[in-house]
RNA sequence: GGCCCUGUCGUCUAACGGUUAGGACACAAGAUUCUCAAUUUUGUAAUCGGAGUUCGAUUCUCCGCAGGGUCACCA
């Protein structure tokens, strides 16, 4: 069996979609299971919706992704190739030179909207003499190359996903293969490429299905072999339709900005349409976290559903916890030290962080990491391990609502006074901090939880932390002196 | 609207024509607990509707209905 060899091919539009990562994926996996070749090709041939630096970020995405290449191509640099093929159908009674202009096909669309009656279109030039047809192009008249659809016939083709497929070749135009700028629409570049560069799956969304009759038709005007095609379900917006942009982000390089770590985002796109083929006992927990190693094992594209899927932004979220959870603690100062880098606009809280050093954060997030979601939740959570928080008002929280402010004033001196008594209190380890705090409530007779709590709001400025002891540990006598001193 | 595709808990999904229709996220309740989380236990929740085939249908067929894709000199 000849080694297999596929392509991810999007066009440098915009920032690339996030389905465009999980579609680079399932190419990417097939690829490294098999031993093939996965290539990624630059599909910018409109010059009209062309964006710099475009290309490099889809380069850049895929490797942040944890993906890789072994080839690339740029349609722009083969634009000699597109037109040899495009004379040549048209050698071949496949093609047509078309010379009708955009405003002429524009008022053939008004006047069958005005007569209400379908609109097809239809071009006089369809059968014109090929001698008559390159006597007005070396005439220099403006012309574009059409794909010369037969009449009644039916076409069909097998796709690995959703079967066997049958068009009637009635339903379809003739669309433009080569427009007149000279480049090539997407139905011939796409056939010549796969072809020339030996393609042999082809995996694609369903939007192209439609579009797959014409292609079928050019590798049979051209003598080629059909790829295998795989036409796989769309991600849907929780509002239906395609995955837009109101509910959130959309491109893979948003996802990235929000602190959603790639490993995690994998996993949860290799779960849209696909589901491991394994045999289950029946009630027992099925496996959801995969490893891209683990994915390459499992993945079959001959298993994807059918069904489009719904892109679950909670359950999105509850991956990339899980897989901040399972990080080494020096793995997640690690990784997190380079998305504040690259993400964060705090730069007081950034100075502060690399002012403390790596030591003092790893200490720190391992005691933020069971309330991380995604990684631009940590400097809010963080910063007043570095920062000295701002004063809260006491009796505004809801714990110490019916707690008597100067009671908890005399309490709170005490509890710097009597601490200066230990004169090892420096090195106190959170054990230490509790035990001292449990006997102070317990002598001044002053709930425990609710001391807690003022200690927790003075000390963090806020009444939702990490343990009050590991954070006392953390932060060091001195500076829960100054803290709380400033509440008396 | 034409053509094509798809309908299992709210969502992602599992189930040789035979299971009390399973798992995960979310949600709810309990346990744990210094708060918030995390963890853990339990629970609520689905085969779109109608005919047929069959001893038996989530599974096969047909008809409805619903959702999606597509009908460009965009990919």
């Amino acid at each position: 069996m000849k080694n297999i060899k596929v392509r991810f091919a999007p066009s440098p539009t915009g920032h690339l979609h996030i389905g465009g990562i999980r579609t680079a994926l399932w190419n990417f996996a097939y690829t490294q299971k098999l031993k093939g070749e996965f290539m990624v090709r630059i599909e910018d041939t409109d010059q009209n919706r062309f964006v710099p630096g475009s290309e490099a970020e889809i380069f850049e995405m895929i490797s942040a992704y944890g993906l890789s290449w072994d080839s690339k191509a740029r349609q722009s640099d083969r634009i000699k190739i597109y037109q040899e093929y495009a004379e040549k159908l048209v050698e071949l009674g496949a093609a047509y030179y078309c010379f009708l202009t955009e405003n002429e096909i524009a008022e053939q669309k008004k006047i069958a909207a005005e007569n209400k009656i379908p609109y097809k279109f239809g071009s006089q030039y369809r059968d014109l003499p090929l001698a008559e047809a390159k006597k007005k192009v070396a005439a220099g008249d403006k012309f574009v190359i059409r794909q010369k659809i037969p009449v009644g016939r039916e076409i069909v083709f097998v796709d690995q996903i959703q079967g066997k497929a049958t068009f009637n070749s009635d339903e379809i135009n003739d669309g433009v293969l080569l427009k007149s700028d000279g480049f090539p629409t997407y139905h011939l570049a796409v056939v010549v490429d796969d072809h020339l560069m030996g393609i042999t799956h082809a995996l694609r969304g369903t939007e192209w299905l439609p579009s797959a009759p014409k292609h079928v038709l050019l590798y049979e005007a051209l003598g080629w072999d059909l790829p295998e095609f795989f036409h796989f379900p769309l991600i849907l917006d929780p509002d239906g339709g395609k995955l837009s942009k109101r509910k959130g982000s959309v491109s893979a390089i948003e996802f990235l900005k929000e602190g959603y770590l790639p490993e995690a985002i994998l996993n949860f796109l290799m779960l849209l349409g696909w589901s491991p083929k394994v045999e289950r006992e029946y009630g027992e927990k099925e496996r959801e976290i995969f490893s891209l190693a683990d994915f390459i094992e499992l993945f079959d594209p001959h298993d994807l559903n059918k069904t489009a899927a719904v892109f679950n932004r909670e359950k999105l979220l509850w991956f990339n916890q899980k897989y901040i959870q399972m990080l080494e603690p020096d793995m997640l100062v690690i990784r997190f030290s380079i998305w504040l880098k690259k993400y964060s606009e705090n730069e007081s809280l950034i100075a502060a962080i690399i002012d403390r050093g790596p030591d003092y954060l790893e200490k720190v997030l391992e005691l933020v990491k069971s309330r991380v979601r995604i990684l631009s939740e940590i400097p809010q959570m963080i910063s007043f391990y570095y920062q000295f928080p701002a004063l809260v008002n006491l009796s505004a929280i809801k714990q110490l609502k019916n707690i008597d402010p100067k009671i908890l004033k005399t309490v709170i001196k005490k509890f710097l006074v009597e601490l200066e008594k230990y004169p090892d209190f420096a090195k106190w380890q959170h054990e230490d901090w509790e035990s001292y705090v449990r006997k102070l409530a317990e002598y001044n007779q002053l709930k425990a939880g609710q001391l807690f709590m003022a200690l927790r709001v003075m000390i963090t400025g806020t009444p939702f932390s990490p343990p009050l002891w590991e954070t006392m540990e953390t932060l060091g006598q001195q500076e829960i002196f100054k803290r709380i001193n400033a509440y008396l």
